[in-house]
DNA sequence: AAGCCGGTAAACATCG
DNA sequence: CCGATGTTTACCGGCT
Protein backbone atom coordinates (compact mmCIF):
# COMPACT_ATOMS: atom_id res chain seq x y z
CA UNK A 1 0.00 0.00 0.00
CA UNK A 2 1.35 2.99 -0.83
CA UNK A 3 -0.05 6.40 -0.55
CA UNK A 4 0.53 9.16 -3.13
CA UNK A 5 0.10 12.61 -3.07
CA UNK A 6 0.38 14.63 -6.13
CA UNK A 7 0.28 18.49 -6.65
CA UNK A 8 -1.66 19.76 -9.35
CA UNK A 9 -1.20 22.43 -10.98
CA UNK A 10 -4.51 24.41 -12.38
CA UNK A 11 -4.33 24.90 -15.93
CA UNK A 12 -5.15 28.50 -15.82
CA UNK A 13 -5.92 31.62 -13.84
CA UNK A 14 -9.13 31.12 -15.30
CA UNK A 15 -9.45 28.20 -13.24
CA UNK A 16 -11.69 29.29 -10.10
CA UNK A 17 -11.38 28.36 -6.53
CA UNK A 18 -12.40 24.85 -6.01
CA UNK A 19 -12.93 23.44 -2.62
CA UNK A 20 -14.55 20.48 -1.67
CA UNK A 21 -14.64 16.33 -1.46
CA UNK A 22 -13.77 13.60 -3.70
CA UNK A 23 -16.74 11.44 -3.32
CA UNK A 24 -16.23 9.89 -6.76
CA UNK A 25 -13.70 7.23 -8.36
CA UNK A 26 -13.35 7.14 -12.05
CA UNK A 27 -13.25 3.29 -11.87
CA UNK A 28 -12.98 0.48 -9.19
CA UNK A 29 -9.43 0.58 -9.12
CA UNK A 30 -9.27 3.78 -7.52
CA UNK A 31 -9.55 4.31 -4.03
CA UNK A 32 -9.97 8.03 -3.37
CA UNK A 33 -10.04 9.59 0.03
CA UNK A 34 -12.31 12.61 0.31
CA UNK A 35 -10.45 15.85 0.64
CA UNK A 36 -10.18 18.85 -0.52
CA UNK A 37 -8.48 20.47 -3.65
CA UNK A 38 -6.11 22.88 -3.49
CA UNK A 39 -4.01 24.00 -6.59
CA UNK A 40 -1.42 26.90 -6.50
CA UNK A 41 -1.46 29.08 -9.31
CA UNK A 42 1.15 28.50 -11.82
CA UNK A 43 1.24 29.97 -15.48
CA UNK A 44 1.95 26.47 -16.29
CA UNK A 45 -1.76 25.65 -18.29
CA UNK A 46 -3.07 22.17 -18.53
CA UNK A 47 -1.84 19.63 -18.24
CA UNK A 48 -0.19 19.57 -14.53
CA UNK A 49 2.82 21.24 -13.85
CA UNK A 50 5.62 18.65 -13.71
CA UNK A 51 7.46 20.13 -10.73
CA UNK A 52 4.87 18.80 -8.90
CA UNK A 53 4.91 15.05 -10.08
CA UNK A 54 7.97 12.62 -10.12
CA UNK A 55 10.84 13.49 -12.48
CA UNK A 56 10.14 11.05 -15.16
CA UNK A 57 6.25 11.88 -14.98
CA UNK A 58 7.12 15.56 -15.12
CA UNK A 59 9.76 15.29 -17.79
CA UNK A 60 7.54 14.04 -20.14
CA UNK A 61 4.10 15.19 -19.42
CA UNK A 62 6.14 18.93 -19.78
CA UNK A 63 7.93 17.71 -23.25
CA UNK A 64 4.87 15.90 -24.40
CA UNK A 65 2.74 18.87 -23.70
CA UNK A 66 1.74 21.07 -26.35
CA UNK A 67 -0.13 23.67 -24.10
CA UNK A 68 2.75 23.58 -21.90
CA UNK A 69 3.82 26.72 -23.44
CA UNK A 70 0.69 28.55 -23.05
CA UNK A 71 -0.72 29.94 -20.61
CA UNK A 72 -4.78 30.52 -19.85
CA UNK A 73 -4.41 34.06 -20.33
CA UNK A 74 -2.90 33.33 -23.53
CA UNK A 75 -6.07 31.26 -24.15
CA UNK A 76 -8.17 34.52 -23.25
CA UNK A 77 -6.63 36.55 -25.25
CA UNK A 78 -7.19 34.42 -28.22
CA UNK A 79 -3.34 33.57 -28.58
CA UNK A 80 -3.65 29.87 -27.93
CA UNK A 81 -4.25 29.32 -31.53
CA UNK A 82 -0.59 31.06 -32.17
CA UNK A 83 0.82 29.32 -29.47
CA UNK A 84 -1.04 25.90 -31.62
CA UNK A 85 -0.51 27.48 -35.59
CA UNK A 86 2.23 25.44 -37.15
CA UNK A 87 2.92 28.41 -38.43
CA UNK A 88 4.66 29.37 -35.20
CA UNK A 89 6.68 26.40 -35.37
CA UNK A 90 10.05 27.22 -36.38
CA UNK A 91 11.71 23.26 -36.09
CA UNK A 92 9.41 20.17 -36.87
CA UNK A 93 11.60 18.14 -34.02
CA UNK A 94 10.45 21.31 -31.52
CA UNK A 95 9.00 19.53 -28.41
CA UNK A 96 5.67 21.80 -29.33
CA UNK A 97 5.25 20.72 -32.47
CA UNK A 98 1.67 19.95 -33.06
CA UNK A 99 1.78 17.76 -36.54
CA UNK A 100 0.99 14.50 -34.42
CA UNK A 101 -1.93 16.42 -33.53
CA UNK A 102 -3.18 17.66 -36.78
CA UNK A 103 -2.61 14.02 -38.36
CA UNK A 104 -4.29 12.14 -35.57
CA UNK A 105 -6.82 14.42 -34.15
CA UNK A 106 -6.76 15.30 -30.84
CA UNK A 107 -5.46 12.14 -29.87
CA UNK A 108 -2.48 12.83 -27.19
CA UNK A 109 0.61 10.40 -27.64
CA UNK A 110 1.91 9.64 -24.06
CA UNK A 111 5.61 9.46 -24.83
CA UNK A 112 7.55 12.46 -24.75
CA UNK A 113 7.40 13.95 -27.88
CA UNK A 114 11.38 14.31 -28.20
CA UNK A 115 11.18 10.15 -27.72
CA UNK A 116 9.10 10.03 -30.45
CA UNK A 117 9.35 9.47 -34.33
CA UNK A 118 6.71 11.58 -36.24
CA UNK A 119 4.17 9.53 -37.11
CA UNK A 120 4.00 10.29 -40.95
CA UNK A 121 7.86 9.25 -40.28
CA UNK A 122 6.55 5.62 -38.71
CA UNK A 123 3.44 5.20 -40.76
CA UNK A 124 6.02 5.42 -43.21
CA UNK A 125 8.94 2.61 -42.10
CA UNK A 126 6.66 0.49 -40.72
CA UNK A 127 5.68 -2.11 -43.27
CA UNK A 128 1.82 -2.14 -43.15
CA UNK A 129 0.13 -4.82 -41.28
CA UNK A 130 -2.33 -6.58 -42.85
CA UNK A 131 -5.04 -5.06 -41.89
CA UNK A 132 -8.49 -6.30 -40.62
CA UNK A 133 -10.27 -6.44 -43.35
CA UNK A 134 -12.99 -3.92 -43.73
CA UNK A 135 -16.01 -6.58 -43.34
CA UNK A 136 -15.38 -7.10 -39.55
CA UNK A 137 -17.81 -4.87 -37.58
CA UNK A 138 -16.81 -2.34 -35.06
CA UNK A 139 -17.79 -4.19 -31.74
CA UNK A 140 -19.27 -0.66 -30.87
CA UNK A 141 -23.14 -0.15 -30.54
CA UNK A 142 -24.60 2.43 -32.45
CA UNK A 143 -25.38 4.57 -29.59
CA UNK A 144 -21.51 4.24 -28.63
CA UNK A 145 -20.42 5.70 -32.60
CA UNK A 146 -23.09 8.18 -32.19
CA UNK A 147 -21.64 9.04 -28.72
CA UNK A 148 -18.36 8.92 -29.80
CA UNK A 149 -18.82 11.01 -33.65
CA UNK A 150 -20.74 14.13 -31.42
CA UNK A 151 -17.80 13.76 -28.81
CA UNK A 152 -15.10 14.28 -31.25
CA UNK A 153 -17.03 16.89 -32.87
CA UNK A 154 -15.68 20.62 -31.63
CA UNK A 155 -18.70 21.55 -30.57
CA UNK A 156 -20.38 18.63 -29.45
CA UNK A 157 -22.80 18.61 -31.66
CA UNK A 158 -23.41 17.23 -35.46
CA UNK A 159 -26.08 16.47 -38.27
CA UNK A 160 -26.86 13.76 -38.94
CA UNK A 161 -24.66 13.73 -42.32
CA UNK A 162 -21.38 14.24 -40.58
CA UNK A 163 -22.10 11.58 -37.87
CA UNK A 164 -22.11 9.35 -41.10
CA UNK A 165 -18.89 10.76 -41.93
CA UNK A 166 -17.37 10.16 -38.52
CA UNK A 167 -18.01 6.74 -38.83
CA UNK A 168 -17.30 5.97 -42.03
CA UNK A 169 -14.13 8.10 -41.69
CA UNK A 170 -13.32 5.87 -38.27
CA UNK A 171 -15.05 3.13 -39.06
CA UNK A 172 -13.68 1.87 -42.43
CA UNK A 173 -16.04 -1.64 -42.29
CA UNK A 174 -19.33 1.17 -42.79
CA UNK A 175 -17.57 2.51 -45.73
CA UNK A 176 -18.48 -1.00 -47.69
CA UNK A 177 -21.15 -1.62 -45.65
CA UNK A 178 -25.29 -0.97 -47.46
CA UNK A 179 -26.75 1.92 -46.48
CA UNK A 180 -29.08 0.38 -44.01
CA UNK A 181 -26.57 1.03 -40.90
CA UNK A 182 -27.75 4.55 -41.67
CA UNK A 183 -31.16 4.07 -41.31
CA UNK A 184 -30.15 2.39 -37.91
CA UNK A 185 -28.08 5.53 -36.65
CA UNK A 186 -31.13 7.95 -37.54
CA UNK A 187 -33.37 4.85 -35.77
CA UNK A 188 -30.69 5.42 -32.83
CA UNK A 189 -31.01 8.96 -32.29
CA UNK A 190 -34.81 8.95 -32.24
CA UNK A 191 -35.20 6.31 -30.01
CA UNK A 192 -33.05 7.01 -27.75
CA UNK A 193 -33.04 9.24 -24.66
CA UNK A 194 -28.99 9.75 -24.56
CA UNK A 195 -28.93 12.25 -27.82
CA UNK A 196 -31.33 15.23 -28.40
CA UNK A 197 -32.18 17.23 -31.26
CA UNK A 198 -31.18 20.99 -31.77
CA UNK A 199 -32.86 23.28 -34.19
CA UNK A 200 -30.23 24.44 -36.27
CA UNK A 201 -29.70 28.26 -36.14
CA UNK A 202 -32.12 29.52 -39.06
CA UNK A 203 -29.55 32.06 -39.64
CA UNK A 204 -26.64 30.23 -40.17
CA UNK A 205 -28.10 27.20 -41.08
CA UNK A 206 -26.26 25.32 -43.54
CA UNK A 207 -27.76 21.77 -44.91
CA UNK A 208 -30.67 20.21 -44.02
CA UNK A 209 -31.78 18.74 -40.83
CA UNK A 210 -31.12 19.38 -37.05
CA UNK A 211 -28.43 19.31 -34.97
CA UNK A 212 -28.08 16.08 -32.35
CA UNK A 213 -25.97 16.10 -28.91
CA UNK A 214 -25.34 14.32 -26.47
CA UNK A 215 -27.83 14.46 -23.48
CA UNK A 216 -25.38 15.36 -19.95
CA UNK A 217 -27.35 13.03 -18.04
CA UNK A 218 -26.73 9.94 -20.58
CA UNK A 219 -23.08 10.52 -20.92
CA UNK A 220 -21.81 8.65 -17.66
CA UNK A 221 -24.00 5.64 -19.00
CA UNK A 222 -22.62 6.07 -22.33
CA UNK A 223 -19.23 6.35 -20.89
CA UNK A 224 -19.72 3.35 -19.11
CA UNK A 225 -20.45 1.40 -22.15
CA UNK A 226 -17.51 2.80 -23.86
CA UNK A 227 -15.14 1.74 -21.71
CA UNK A 228 -16.72 -1.87 -20.97
CA UNK A 229 -16.40 -2.58 -24.46
CA UNK A 230 -13.20 -0.69 -25.22
CA UNK A 231 -11.51 -2.50 -22.01
CA UNK A 232 -13.15 -6.04 -23.61
CA UNK A 233 -12.41 -5.01 -26.70
CA UNK A 234 -9.17 -4.24 -26.37
CA UNK A 235 -7.74 -6.95 -24.03
CA UNK A 236 -5.94 -9.03 -27.22
CA UNK A 237 -4.62 -5.97 -28.58
CA UNK A 238 -2.73 -5.32 -25.06
CA UNK A 239 -1.40 -8.22 -25.47
CA UNK A 240 0.55 -6.51 -29.05
CA UNK A 241 1.04 -3.66 -27.48
CA UNK A 242 2.94 -3.96 -24.23
CA UNK A 243 5.99 -5.78 -25.59
CA UNK A 244 6.72 -3.28 -27.63
CA UNK A 245 6.74 -0.88 -24.80
CA UNK A 246 9.12 -3.12 -23.01
CA UNK A 247 11.60 -3.06 -25.76
CA UNK A 248 11.73 0.43 -25.80
CA UNK A 249 9.72 0.91 -28.67
CA UNK A 250 9.48 4.71 -29.12
CA UNK A 251 6.22 5.14 -30.10
CA UNK A 252 3.23 2.82 -30.34
CA UNK A 253 1.53 3.16 -33.46
CA UNK A 254 -2.06 2.12 -33.84
CA UNK A 255 -1.96 2.10 -37.16
CA UNK A 256 -0.20 -1.20 -37.00
CA UNK A 257 -2.74 -2.63 -34.98
CA UNK A 258 -5.67 -3.75 -36.26
CA UNK A 259 -8.30 -1.94 -37.35
CA UNK A 260 -10.39 -1.26 -34.43
CA UNK A 261 -7.09 0.08 -32.75
CA UNK A 262 -6.39 1.88 -35.23
CA UNK A 263 -9.81 3.51 -35.56
CA UNK A 264 -10.39 3.53 -31.75
CA UNK A 265 -11.56 6.84 -31.43
CA UNK A 266 -11.87 6.00 -27.35
CA UNK A 267 -8.51 6.15 -27.83
CA UNK A 268 -8.55 9.62 -29.74
CA UNK A 269 -11.14 11.51 -28.59
CA UNK A 270 -10.84 13.76 -25.47
CA UNK A 271 -14.07 13.35 -23.75
CA UNK A 272 -15.09 16.53 -22.69
CA UNK A 273 -17.82 17.65 -21.10
CA UNK A 274 -20.13 19.90 -22.78
CA UNK A 275 -19.68 22.83 -20.05
CA UNK A 276 -22.63 23.70 -17.41
CA UNK A 277 -22.79 27.08 -19.38
CA UNK A 278 -23.02 24.77 -22.55
CA UNK A 279 -25.72 22.17 -21.36
CA UNK A 280 -29.06 22.74 -23.15
CA UNK A 281 -32.78 22.45 -21.19
CA UNK A 282 -35.71 21.31 -22.40
CA UNK A 283 -36.80 24.95 -21.85
CA UNK A 284 -34.17 26.23 -23.56
CA UNK A 285 -32.97 24.00 -26.60
CA UNK A 286 -30.91 25.39 -28.87
CA UNK A 287 -27.93 27.47 -28.93
CA UNK A 288 -28.89 30.22 -30.85
CA UNK A 289 -30.42 30.95 -27.53
CA UNK A 290 -27.72 29.93 -25.22
CA UNK A 291 -24.72 30.40 -27.22
CA UNK A 292 -21.51 28.76 -25.60
CA UNK A 293 -20.15 31.17 -23.24
CA UNK A 294 -16.14 32.15 -24.55
CA UNK A 295 -13.76 32.91 -21.39
CA UNK A 296 -13.43 36.22 -20.63
CA UNK A 297 -11.43 37.75 -18.30
CA UNK A 298 -14.08 37.82 -15.62
CA UNK A 299 -13.32 34.40 -14.95
CA UNK A 300 -9.75 34.67 -14.63
CA UNK A 301 -9.99 34.44 -10.83
CA UNK A 302 -6.87 32.89 -8.62
CA UNK A 303 -6.93 28.82 -7.60
CA UNK A 304 -5.86 27.10 -4.59
CA UNK A 305 -6.49 23.41 -4.28
CA UNK A 306 -5.22 21.05 -1.87
CA UNK A 307 -3.05 18.07 -3.11
CA UNK A 308 -5.16 14.80 -3.35
CA UNK A 309 -4.72 11.45 -1.85
CA UNK A 310 -5.61 8.09 -2.62
CA UNK A 311 -4.88 4.46 -1.85
CA UNK A 312 -2.66 2.53 -4.70
CA UNK A 313 -2.35 -0.67 -4.65
CA UNK A 314 -5.81 -1.66 -3.11
CA UNK A 315 -7.11 -3.35 -6.02
CA UNK A 316 -8.24 -7.05 -6.51
CA UNK A 317 -6.57 -8.32 -9.98
CA UNK A 318 -9.72 -9.44 -11.39
CA UNK A 319 -11.24 -6.19 -11.15
CA UNK A 320 -12.07 -5.11 -14.32
CA UNK A 321 -9.02 -3.43 -16.14
CA UNK A 322 -9.34 0.13 -17.43
CA UNK A 323 -8.43 0.73 -20.92
CA UNK A 324 -7.45 3.83 -19.62
CA UNK A 325 -4.48 2.44 -18.41
CA UNK A 326 -3.60 0.90 -21.32
CA UNK A 327 -4.45 3.02 -24.03
CA UNK A 328 -1.05 4.80 -24.52
CA UNK A 329 -2.22 7.99 -24.66
CA UNK A 330 -2.91 10.88 -22.38
CA UNK A 331 -6.87 10.66 -22.07
CA UNK A 332 -8.54 13.55 -20.46
CA UNK A 333 -11.88 12.59 -19.04
CA UNK A 334 -15.24 14.67 -17.77
CA UNK A 335 -17.69 12.82 -16.07
CA UNK A 336 -20.90 14.23 -14.20
CA UNK A 337 -22.46 13.04 -11.54
CA UNK A 338 -24.85 14.56 -10.02
CA UNK A 339 -24.68 18.19 -9.51
CA UNK A 340 -20.78 17.46 -10.12
CA UNK A 341 -18.73 17.02 -12.94
CA UNK A 342 -15.14 15.31 -12.16
CA UNK A 343 -12.36 16.02 -14.95
CA UNK A 344 -9.90 12.94 -14.66
CA UNK A 345 -6.61 14.02 -15.54
CA UNK A 346 -3.35 11.36 -15.91
CA UNK A 347 -0.66 11.61 -13.61
CA UNK A 348 1.53 9.07 -14.59
CA UNK A 349 3.43 8.23 -18.12
CA UNK A 350 2.15 5.31 -18.07
CA UNK A 351 -1.35 6.19 -17.37
CA UNK A 352 -1.62 3.64 -14.45
CA UNK A 353 -5.31 3.53 -13.39
CA UNK A 354 -4.03 3.98 -10.04
CA UNK A 355 -2.14 7.21 -10.63
CA UNK A 356 -4.65 9.04 -12.34
CA UNK A 357 -5.60 12.02 -10.36
CA UNK A 358 -8.96 13.35 -10.05
CA UNK A 359 -9.99 16.54 -9.80
CA UNK A 360 -13.98 18.02 -9.06
CA UNK A 361 -13.60 21.28 -10.51
CA UNK A 362 -15.86 23.63 -10.94
CA UNK A 363 -18.20 24.83 -13.86
CA UNK A 364 -15.74 27.65 -14.82
CA UNK A 365 -12.81 25.00 -14.60
CA UNK A 366 -14.51 23.26 -16.79
CA UNK A 367 -15.09 25.61 -19.04
CA UNK A 368 -11.11 26.64 -18.88
CA UNK A 369 -9.83 23.30 -19.05
CA UNK A 370 -12.09 22.85 -22.11
CA UNK A 371 -11.60 25.25 -23.76
CA UNK A 372 -7.94 24.71 -23.54
CA UNK A 373 -8.75 21.42 -25.03
CA UNK A 374 -11.36 22.38 -27.94
CA UNK A 375 -8.62 24.78 -28.63
CA UNK A 376 -6.32 21.66 -28.76
CA UNK A 377 -8.60 19.40 -30.13
CA UNK A 378 -9.75 21.62 -33.09
CA UNK A 379 -6.44 22.38 -34.64
CA UNK A 380 -6.83 19.54 -37.16
C1' DA B 1 -39.31 -18.49 -20.26
C1' DA B 2 -39.42 -13.70 -20.03
C1' DG B 3 -37.55 -9.36 -20.40
C1' DC B 4 -34.15 -6.33 -22.08
C1' DC B 5 -31.16 -4.57 -25.49
C1' DG B 6 -29.24 -3.78 -29.91
C1' DG B 7 -29.62 -4.32 -34.83
C1' DT B 8 -32.26 -4.28 -39.00
C1' DA B 9 -35.94 -3.32 -42.10
C1' DA B 10 -39.68 -0.81 -43.52
C1' DA B 11 -43.37 2.56 -43.82
C1' DC B 12 -44.47 7.09 -43.50
C1' DA B 13 -44.08 12.12 -42.74
C1' DT B 14 -41.50 16.30 -43.09
C1' DC B 15 -38.31 19.41 -44.99
C1' DG B 16 -35.20 21.85 -48.15
C1' DC C 1 -40.47 15.69 -57.41
C1' DC C 2 -36.49 13.97 -55.06
C1' DG C 3 -33.42 12.94 -51.60
C1' DA C 4 -32.23 13.60 -46.86
C1' DT C 5 -33.90 13.55 -42.45
C1' DG C 6 -36.80 12.11 -38.58
C1' DT C 7 -40.31 9.06 -36.34
C1' DT C 8 -42.46 4.94 -35.48
C1' DT C 9 -43.43 0.08 -35.60
C1' DA C 10 -42.18 -4.58 -36.07
C1' DC C 11 -39.25 -8.35 -35.91
C1' DC C 12 -35.17 -10.96 -34.78
C1' DG C 13 -31.22 -12.68 -32.13
C1' DG C 14 -28.28 -12.57 -28.17
C1' DC C 15 -27.89 -12.11 -23.46
C1' DT C 16 -29.18 -12.33 -18.61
Amino acid sequence: MENISHTLTPSSPCLSTFEGSLPFCSSPQQTCSEGRVSLPLSPISFPPSPTSLSPATAESIHSSSPLSHCTASHCLEGQLTQCLSPANISDQDDLTCLNWLHQRGNLLPLQSLHKMTPLTQIESSVPPRPLRPASSKPPYSFSSLIFMAIEDSPDRRLPVKDIYDWIVNNFPFYRTASGGWRNSVRHNLSLSKSFRRIQRDKSQSVGKGSLWCVCPEYRPALLEVLRKTHSYHSTNINLLKKPALLEGAEYVVPAVCDSIEMSDPLSQALFLSTPSSQILTNDNPTFSDNPPCPLTPDHEELVTMESVEYQQGEVSEDMEKDPLSDSGYIELHYYQSHQYQYLVLPGDTELDLETVEILQLDAEAQEAAGSLLDLAGGVY
